[in-house]
DNA sequence: ACTATATAGTTCGATATCGCATTACTTGCA
DNA sequence: TGCAAGTAATGCGATATCGAACTATATAGT
């Protein structure tokens, strides 16, 4: 058996346990792929296409439309036309969706700092950088998404 | 924004990376989750009930219920009555489910070789290592599962 | 300029997962 | 023993995700 398949089936298993504890923590109404997008929004400007955000999670454009109307919906997000694309749109966040997304985070580093006690925080650091690092090479093997 | 976030982030996006790579190895007719069950089932030992494994997973037992009765149309697991209790079933291996988990584990291998040139070896096995502790950290402060 | 091809977003049908309710059996307590 | 409460599996309706098809717009080749 080989070690990789050991180690994406860890990462699986944490991805799922801290994924439990993230929704666990999340304001009522709001969902993982939602908070997700807001986090990315925030992370690297908004204004982009439903179709790079869909890109950059690797979830299909379908997807990405679902949850993007949920997001307006509550008026987190707001769609306009996209200047340069009369077929596209832009994705803004609101004033709302920034101070929802803020309520979130405090949320769930609330639920995150009782680990926080349990764990070596230069691990942690470890980790993440190590991850990081996986990240890129997986990402430039990516499965070819069909679209 | 905390340490454990950006770790939770990367191993958020590592997994699903990863798993849309096994995805697409795997056989035809054969989903992440049932591959997963399949390997649990070698590792761990036949014979549990459902809602062991469904724990075991951090999934829902209408969700196993769901992946079982795949597994059993598909001939690779056997369900039988539980002979401690009259309420419960085992799930047995089949033969044909012992060799289809070695084709599938011999397609995602395979898929794997590609990266392992490109990974070190003791930093793989590092984080296996290092993520393996993680997930007994997390799994001593599970989200309580509602049932 | 016109037409063929490509692309952005959405709609629709299928599957995975979840929560709730139901059924069947077990356990605990009087 | 008999009845109340608990538990295992499943059925059903709702949501998330995906692929295929569709519409509207953009781009490229002639």
């Amino acid at each position: 058996m080989p070690l990789l398949f050991r180690l994406f089936t860890e990462i699986g298993i944490v991805s799922q346990l801290s994924g439990a504890m993230l929704e666990a923590r999340l304001p009522e109404g709001m969902t993982g792929a939602q908070f997700g997008v807001l986090n990315h929004l925030v992370r690297v400007g908004d204004g982009g296409t439903p179709l790079d955000i869909a890109r950059a999670f690797q979830v299909a454009k379908t997807t990405m439309s679902h949850t993007l109307s949920g997001l307006v919906k509550q008026g987190l997000v707001e769609m306009r036309p996209n200047p340069d694309d009369g077929r596209s749109k832009c994705v803004w966040l609101t004033q709302t969706g920034r101070q929802r997304r803020e309520v979130a985070i405090g949320m769930v580093a609330q639920g995150y700092s009782k680990l926080a006690g349990q764990l070596s925080t230069t691990k942690v650091a470890m980790l993440a950088d190590e991850l990081g690092a996986l990240r890129v090479v997986l990402d430039a093997n990516r499965v070819p998404f069909k679209e």
